[in-house]
DNA sequence: TATGAATGAGCATTCATTCAT
DNA sequence: AATGAATGAATGCTCATTCAT
């Protein structure tokens, strides 16, 4: 009998050393030989478990968008759970920035990659579905439940996306300051486009 | 006197091509054999107007950045102003939408690249100063106008990400609607968090 | 007792796989993972069997060439059987076609490499001894048996590889017609350079 | 202006690198990088003037064909034409041999190739129309020339193909006397099988 | 000024082979 | 006996860059 290795648990260190080289030194920096040195291993294992490149990189996205959103407690009060998901989405730490840089990365991919095109599309229509159903469940917002949620995401990925341009304005507290105070106005005059819709 | 060939006419033809190819192709569709290809030149024309890769991809990055922030008139009001300068950081037309992609392409390549770092912060930090005058100059926002600048920025920035990641969801005029909202909140409550900074 | 693989029986498996994979595309389709694949077993199984590739190939062509020349009947009268003989070397169906694809995939591996040379050389020198014999024992041919053999093989190797080349023009009973014309002509003027040697 | 190379005469020195490496060593010592090398370039120039490993290996064996064919004299007499037609595809001297090495290793190449295969299949049918015309011009043999062409050219292959696996018992001059033996016969009872297709 | 020939390092990928299980 | 994980050298090919013309 063979070795017994778990298919699974090398992938993942693997797409995990890819993540790390993508946002560390850019899409360019993620070369075969390059993500196997990082996860330790030739680059006869990186060929081993994956069919070619475009399977790693893919791999890579779906893993980081996958830990990016993924809960860490289900125990709250829809309240509190839509401002986690939300949060989840800010730049507020390491990890958090490292998802938003391998997020860019591949969105200059995505451009030409049709398949990670559809990985990109479908986490967000993921994201969105869930906000929609929190912001329907704390029952705060007026309007379309689909439109708050796409303009929540809109204001959070743009303060993300300025905390990653410029990190010393935005600190984690300043970016959870902006959620906050975003969350607080919903019940007041959240979703505005949506109630123009009217 | 010899012929004058005006250099910088020569290196915008090309930065322009480089800018064509990556929006169109990633970043890796931008090779120095096919940049001159798309500029109607050889390989040695582009290798003679600029000292290596890199220079053509800064000034790729410059002159797309400021083209993307250039006014196009000066003789509107402050309001039409700031709401112009807003829109143009929008996603709302094929030449915009470019623009885009190419500032996400060189997300990527500026984490380890410092001179890509630089001129991304400086075109940045234009556009928040420019935003931040014209905010003081309306004299519509509460709190500190650096403060209200960077909210606004975040969350155009934000509606305009999502209008590249879908499209279909955000068409030009819900794009603006967001943007004329924010802008009729900003005597009311804009600079939310400016506020509770008190 | 343990149990007891045939070990020929295995390796006949393994080589017989290897000239299939050989004669549909070639000798660079004859890898070890492919060839493991068309004997369904693993690359392990043919590396216990097998020192190495180059053994393995060997052994496709000593098969090869064996299979070949297996003499199906033995009660024949030897004219009969010299017919036999010869027309076995032939391209008469999709049998002595696989067999010559090997043989002619082989020559150029046995340009740069003395063993594989010795075992088509080998192969050669038992085909022309036993035509020569049965030449002979016939009693038809005027001049050395030896030099009318070697005429007889290369007429009837001539005939198959237009054969190989060009199926079209050479169906099999014109391959047989040829080769009863050629037999039919030994005994007036056969081996005419051996006469002229006198 | 860029310094001038004359494309073709490039190419040529390439291919006949390439050529020599697999009359030496096989199909297998032909990589790109041996090639180059045997030619006194390096790798890229290579690639500069072939599009790929096949384009080159395409020509190589076009090349091959081409000089195998080539007349060397054209005011001689139809029969001596037909003689010096046949004698350029027996292995009578290193060229030729080396010409013939390259025809056999390119037989399984051809095999899962079609774009040498037409190569293969053209270059017969022109030799194969030469010498059905230069029959016909002589007038020596009966039957149909085209018929008879191909009995000349299996025959004439035949002892090639000894002459290159068994060089020791096929001289040149041995070569050369099956050729007039056959040529002498021609008259008498040539086209034997195009007689018995009366 | 402009060309494109030439370089050679670097890339993804394939493969024979070894070996722990 | 049989598996398939792991190795690392070698391959075809791309590419930025240099430079003679």
């Amino acid at each position: 009998m063979p070795r017994t290795v778990d298919v699974d648990v090398r992938r993942t260190e693997i797409v995990e050393a890819a993540a790390r080289l993508i946002a560390t030194g850019g899409m360019e920096a993620a070369t075969m030989r390059d993500i196997a040195a990082e996860a330790g291993w030739t680059t006869g294992v990186v060929n081993h478990y994956f069919a070619d490149k475009r399977e790693v990189l893919r791999r890579t996205l779906e893993h980081s968008l996958r830990q990016r959103r993924a809960e860490r407690r289900s125990d709250a009060t829809p309240p509190e759970q839509l401002r986690a998901a939300l949060a989840a989405a800010l730049a507020l730490d390491a990890q958090a920035r490292q998802h938003w840089l391998v997020t860019l990365a591949f969105c200059t991919q995505a451009a030409g990659d049709a398949e990670l095109a559809v990985v990109q599309r479908d986490a967000y229509r993921v994201f969105r579905t869930r906000v929609a159903h929190l912001v329907e469940t704390c029952g705060i917002a007026v309007g379309d439940a689909q439109t708050v949620a796409e303009h929540l995401i809109a204001t959070v990925d743009g303060v993300a996306l300025q905390a990653m341009f410029d990190p010393a304005s935005w600190p984690a507290d300043r970016q959870l300051a902006a959620l906050d105070d975003l969350i607080a106005h919903l019940g007041h005059d959240g979703g505005r486009e949506g109630r123009r819709a009217d």
